[in-house]
DNA sequence: ACCTGAACACCGTTCAAGT
DNA sequence: ACCTGAACACCGTTCAAGT
């Protein structure tokens, strides 16, 4: 481990491998230690406390997501969607951490990354042509649907896809059988889903813009 | 506290009050026990673990929602919406337990309530013409939404309504500022912008099943 | 059958003591 | 400045012993 300023990344890297590992609930401090090389409460030095690692967790996913987004679409509804696609395919990337953000201590929104996200989506929105409660309202959906529905998708990571499936299994008679045969087959179709979520909301909401 | 088969209950309807009380990391089961009066060790009597104990928290709820639905409406999208927001009311009056059934270890889709509203939102759907892949992949929809949204909605019980309250004033310059003065505002929205997210997603779905 | 008390193997966190 | 080791006040869980 090295030290020096680049500790703390360096902390927010293992913790990170750590939680994609071994799910989120064996991410301890006492194993980051061991994992970094630290001793546990050396990890003090660079954080004032679990929580903080946790939020630094969800700023470090969403910085990859926002660094990832290249060139920004200048359709807003397109945009919409690309940017809520990249946080998606990080947390996508790190499904261990998706539900890190709903810990009742959690403070994601100070982040700056999540600052420049919400940013980006409040200002097309407004590009569409939305203000005041509308706004509000489309913007509060927007962050619930994307931030929520990924926490409840990927929650129970790494084991996620395999519960999944069974939920699938468990809907007999319905017509599902032939959609949870496979866990890669259902994690294509929770990416599915979730985009034709987007999509259709994005859609209401550039037609509710309209005169 | 009342011996024999109604402890299991009643250990359920404590632990609900509790975690409303102090948040659902609060609820440990000493505290628990010390609430129902019983040795924390009892418990295991009557459980096999603290998160059969989450589970069935959910399990009441969501029985006490489709308990509260009542006549269910006849056309199948109206269905769809009324038994959503069935299981929102129920879970906005247990805020601190809606994000436990994200919890790593959860197991919701087991229970026989989940179930049972799994079956009617399957069955609306597939009366609305859907099918197939198709109707696989709107139920993920609503399912991701409706348990997604709500658990992102109420994280932080029951301190979650102060910290949506922070988040919208931290939009500024973005025309929130009005939406953001009081919790009970912020609560407002919250329910109206899931009700019309929900509202927005079933018209499509009906519209795609349109011929 | 149900409950109790002690114990086990963990947690996150603090802090005086080291270099 | 940064790290260490011991300790504190907790956890969930187990189990022999009680009634």
């Amino acid at each position: 481990m090295s030290r020096g300023p680049d500790t703390r990344d360096a902390i927010v890297v293992a913790a990170l491998a750590y939680a994609d590992e071994h799910g989120i609930d064996s991410l301890t401090l006492r194993g980051l230690g061991r994992a970094t090389g630290l001793h546990h409460t050396a990890i003090y030095r660079h954080f004032r406390s679990k929580e903080e690692i946790l939020n630094a967790l969800f700023e470090q996913i969403a910085a990859e997501s926002m660094a990832s987004l290249g060139e920004v679409p200048t359709d807003p509804g397109e945009r919409i969607i690309a940017i809520a696609l990249a946080l998606r395919a990080g947390l996508h990337e790190h499904p261990a951490v998706a539900g890190a953000y709903l810990q009742p201590e959690a403070s994601i929104a100070d982040s700056l990354p999540a600052r420049q996200l919400q940013g980006l989506i409040l200002s097309s929105l407004s590009e569409l042509g939305l203000e005041g409660h509308a706004l509000a309202q489309r913007y509060q959906i927007l962050e619930s649907y994307v931030l929520g529905a990924t926490a409840f998708d990927f929650s129970g990571a790494p084991a996620h896809l395999e519960s999944r499936r069974q939920r699938h299994r468990m809907a007999d008679g319905q017509d599902l059988e032939a959609e949870s045969r496979e866990t890669d087959t259902i994690d294509l179709l929770n990416e599915e889903a979730f985009a034709l979520g987007l999509r259709t909301l994005v859609s209401a909401f550039t037609r509710d813009a309209q005169p």
